[in-house]
DNA sequence: GTGTGTAATGTTAGCGATAACGGCAGAGGG
DNA sequence: CCCTCTGCCGTTATCGCTAACATTACACAC
């Protein structure tokens, strides 16, 4: 009992005691039991942080975020991925579930019915990340999507532009990138005007697709003077495709991506993007898991940030 | 005792008792405690993963490889970063031990004595990955950082350059990055030749730093016929700079990084550089704490991997 | 000397599962 | 009819720790 008090700093120890015991749990070299400890204190120093892949660059940065803010509080997040799989995720869930976490940080707000009821029953904080479009079991940490889309939208009709399309990535269970193209198509729509051709992708080097989907899509539509694409990766790849041909951007034709990911800085053009506060939004969601017993907060929080469009050098200033 | 029979499919139910079991399970809501299963069989699915940093993209990659190997195999990654910090290595270390996890997976095999002591005295697979230059605890996964620079050099001394610069990162506690640097040094002495000149960052967007670092030497040294950049988002941050000055590549100055990052295919002209081999290192590493109690592994692999140069568009073709 | 308060340390009873073994019923062989 | 075997399910004792309470030691006031 006083070697538990010692290692966790807990009630009173004399000076003697703690160095004596400290000694010798480095001389044996003594590492506490946490599953013990988590059994019978009931308290698990993990939270859960369930996102779709590592690939995709924006969720590394969240769980940088998530990282930094949970850094000394004692808390350690642990990853599970789900691959854009409903029942992956429900799987991943079941399993950090059964963990008995402090918390759990789900990207999204679209989850099979049984995976939303184990995050109402599952009796700690929940923080669902990246998207605040819909209806969350608990906390929600993200920007909306469709506004971030309709933003966009109203953007590049406002700089001009008329002859508008879509590039993005052909993925059903990629909830974010459908409500951006609804979003933008909706803010098209308020202008009298709908896509004129759309384009899309799986799998491979995003860069390098995004070149042969931006030749692909011009072949068929050259009378384009917009293309919107739906991460700042293939945007970047068409960017540098438009560049060799040496077509006039953004005079003859404009470009936008999504994400704002810092890594592409140090292209030719600065591309035209909104930032969806990636590290932000980590940071926000693993405070809201750290602090929830302390600071008062009892959840059902809706955390929207407010992305901002960067228009760079790909967007025809007014 | 039945109940946990069910739910781990062990031992002999009656298909009808099972039936019910999991139709109350269901019912309730009931999900199993891993903590207490654990603390009772000694056994605990979970597999400590030590990388340095998220934001470097080549720890995702490794990660999705350990992800995918571990897949269906009941055991899952935790993930801890170590911002390439000694002291929180260990300290992460120590965290992760203290769950008794099935294994181990830690970037590097420059450690801390308590580290090292930690792992040899884990009683659980170890596997250190990345680099095999030097000793290991237990099993290691890696390339020779060290001959990968050497082969570089002599890949560029055969091209007919000469007068050969190093950009890099400034981070002492980057031993792989330290190493090929070492390794190309030594390659280059083989040659009788010596670096002209180096330069290192730290921080910020790689693309731009690279754009800067590249400028800067060219500056200072525009004699310079040959970049070697420590990764090839530096290196691409220099190639486009170099593109955009209407520098002759590969006739008038050669560029290579390292890494053989997929990310970037698709600029203008393929930049050389080395495959690090970052998800097969990831499989293996996975492969061998998954495997290790069946397939009659005792531990102490060595798992060199051969990188393979690809000179792209950017180094002279004899 | 006795009572009281405080600091330091010890005792006991779980936490929720599993390992290991025990018991019981029914089948089948002799 | 007895015995063994197998299939199924229950009992008991941990696993290594911590919460809660108990005890001891000692200082100090009266």
């Amino acid at each position: 009992m006083t070697v538990s008090r010692v290692l966790r700093n807990r009630g009173d120890v004399s000076e003697a005691t703690r160095e004596k015991v400290l000694e010798a749990a480095r001389v044996l070299g003594y590492v506490p039991n946490k599953i013990a400890g988590a059994l019978a204190s009931q308290r698990v120093n993990l939270v859960g942080v369930i996102i779709p892949s590592l690939s995709n660059l924006v969720f590394p940065e969240v769980l940088t975020g998530i990282s930094a803010e949970l850094e000394d509080t004692g808390l350690q997040p642990v990853v599970g991925v789900t691959n854009y799989s409903p029942e992956k995720e429900e799987a991943v869930l079941y399993e950090m579930l059964s963990w008995r976490p402090s918390g759990v940080i789900i990207a999204g707000i679209e989850h099979t019915p049984a995976a939303r009821a184990m995050l109402e029953n599952a009796g700690v904080p929940v923080v669902e990340i990246m998207d605040v479009d819909g209806e969350g079991v608990d906390s929600v940490v993200g920007i909306s999507h469709r506004r971030a889309g309709l933003h966009m939208a109203e953007a590049i009709v406002a700089a001009g532009y008329r002859k508008i399309g879509f590039l993005g990535t052909k993925m059903p269970e990629d909830h974010r990138a459908r409500k951006r193209l609804e979003g933008f198509q909706e803010g098209l729509a308020a202008s009298g005007l709908e896509l004129v051709d759309t384009e899309f992708y799986s799998g491979g080097s995003a860069l390098a697709k995004g070149r042969e989907m931006t030749q692909t899509i011009l072949k068929r539509s050259p009378d384009l003077d917009f293309l919107y694409y739906s991460n700042d990766m293939i945007g970047a790849g068409g960017l540098l495709w438009c560049l060799d041909q040496g077509i006039d951007v953004p005079g003859r034709l404009g470009l936008a991506g999504f994400n704002g990911v810092d890594l592409l800085d140090g292209l030719p053009r600065r591309l035209a993007t909104m930032d969806a506060c990636r590290r932000e939004i980590g940071r926000k969601a693993a405070e809201i898991i750290a602090g929830r017993p302390h600071n008062g907060l009892i959840g059902g929080e809706v955390i929207e940030l407010e992305p901002v469009i960067q228009l760079g050098d790909t967007v025809r200033r007014a």
